[in-house]
DNA sequence: TCAATAGTGTCTATCAGACATTATGCT
DNA sequence: AGCATAATGTCTGATAGACACTATTGA
């Protein structure tokens, strides 16, 4: 049994360098002109960096930088994700490496992707001071149209993908939304995100389904009442907050 | 903004390495004494190598090996796997990276970690030859009581977490199953890589269920008959085999 | 006949999906 | 009143889950 754990790794050549690239999510959300009490127009938009330097200088790029040997790489992820947009304690998540051969002109670069789903609210303070800096929110749509730099409109794909399958399948909704929300904000964050997303009668099978219903609870104010919010109509409609609870999928139950 | 990206590599310190490790499971599956037509006692067990040099030297450990600059991370495990047990085009798949400091005292080295899923019939042959090698399967319960090499005790625990997820949402129970099998055997390979899967109605279930029935379907002979097997009893079974349909889960709908 | 597995009948509460209808409250 | 959003009523057929029951056939 031939095995090159048995050997030295300094035989080897080894790789030049492990980067990390950060797929950055956030959904934006403005009023729409015609009325001021309606359901805003919601964006998947992904951040990119502007590149300085060779390789592909003045392309577009994800954020990312390279790893060093006294953190993990999912440390490192965490590191880049602050120095880039200033927030920390964000859902950010491992989802593949990318590793083929001249993917870098600067040598052997093993990459690993992340994707990070961050509140657009985080991001809104941050966001004057980084449109001097080369810094921007591209709807997703657009990125992929995009000349990226190196692999990355492969990784925005495959991240895409990712959270399309994380959308319906985990409360990850929970990171695009406020603490409180209605069931027309959550049900716009879902559409926003996977497209094709149809259920006609959403807030029924949220609210009256019996192994649903742990998914999300009703807000109460100090009374006991419910509470409400008519910030997108004029009926006011009930909020609802995520609960810990994460319903088991199975395709043969 | 600082961005090591913008940054050359060679100011760096450089991985010394960038190892892949393979999770090799399988089922094995044994008569049982008592009767000769019953269903078998069925045994998710993963594939273990001794390794023979330092670090580590005589202690059990995962296969793998490292990857050089001409292949993807996915080629070399890909190869690993078939060096390790001379079988091609088997599901792998790669779930995780490890790269804590200290993981491998022979430096920086980031692990990337891959899950196998073989079916019995693939080692069986293969097994004889490697009793004398050093390469044993082991079952996973006692696999991770074992003191084994660098982290991989941790890594079998992260490989069965996924692929007990896997295993309840997508159709890779049929890796570990010819490609026709009854009911029961699909049942016990659930079971067996799932221990606390239950699921009364289960045939029912699969067979009378308008948004199921896709997964598998009904195998029948040339004459248009439905086959059964009586393998493990009396009264022959209904076969079945998957097809390529994969139900869309989701915790809203 | 028994043992071991395979498969069906039947019942109830719940659910999915469609569609119509009503509620709220600002302009 | 008109409008946009929120929420409920009502119907049909499908499903989940439980449990009892019948079927098959080698030993």
């Amino acid at each position: 049994m031939n095995n090159a754990m048995n050997d030295t790794a300094t035989e080897y050549r080894t790789p030049d360098g492990a980067p990390t690239d950060i797929v950055i999510f956030t959904i934006t959300s403005r009023e729409r002109l015609s009325r001021k009490k309606s359901l805003p127009i919601r964006e998947l938009k992904v951040l990119l960096i502007e590149r300085g330097k060779w390789p592909f200088a003045n392309q577009w790029a994800l954020p990312g930088g390279f790893a060093t040997e006294t953190e993990t790489i999912h440390e490192c992820a965490k590191r880049e994700l602050r120095e880039e947009t200033g927030v920390e304690g964000i859902h950010i998540e491992y989802f593949n490496v990318y590793s083929s051969m001249g993917r870098d002109p600067r040598g052997w670069m093993i990459s690993h992707a992340f994707f990070a789903l961050v509140n657009e609210a985080y991001l809104s303070n941050r966001k004057a001071a980084d449109d001097a800096a080369g810094v921007k929110l591209v709807p997703v749509s657009e990125a992929l149209e995009m000349p990226l730099a190196f692999d990355h409109n492969r990784i925005i794909r495959d991240a895409l993908e990712h959270i399309r399958l994380k959308m319906l399948t985990t409360t990850i909704a929970k990171q695009f939304l406020p603490k409180e929300f209605t069931m027309s904000e959550l049900y716009q964050v879902i559409e926003t995100v996977v497209p094709d997303f149809v259920e006609k009668n959403f807030i029924r099978k949220i609210t009256s389904t019996q192994s649903r219903k742990g998914i999300l609870e009703v807000v109460k104010d100090a009374y006991g009442n419910s509470k409400g919010s008519n910030r997108y109509s004029q009926r006011s409609a009930q909020l609802y907050r995520f609960t810990e609870y994460q319903p088991q999928l199975s395709i043969y139950s």
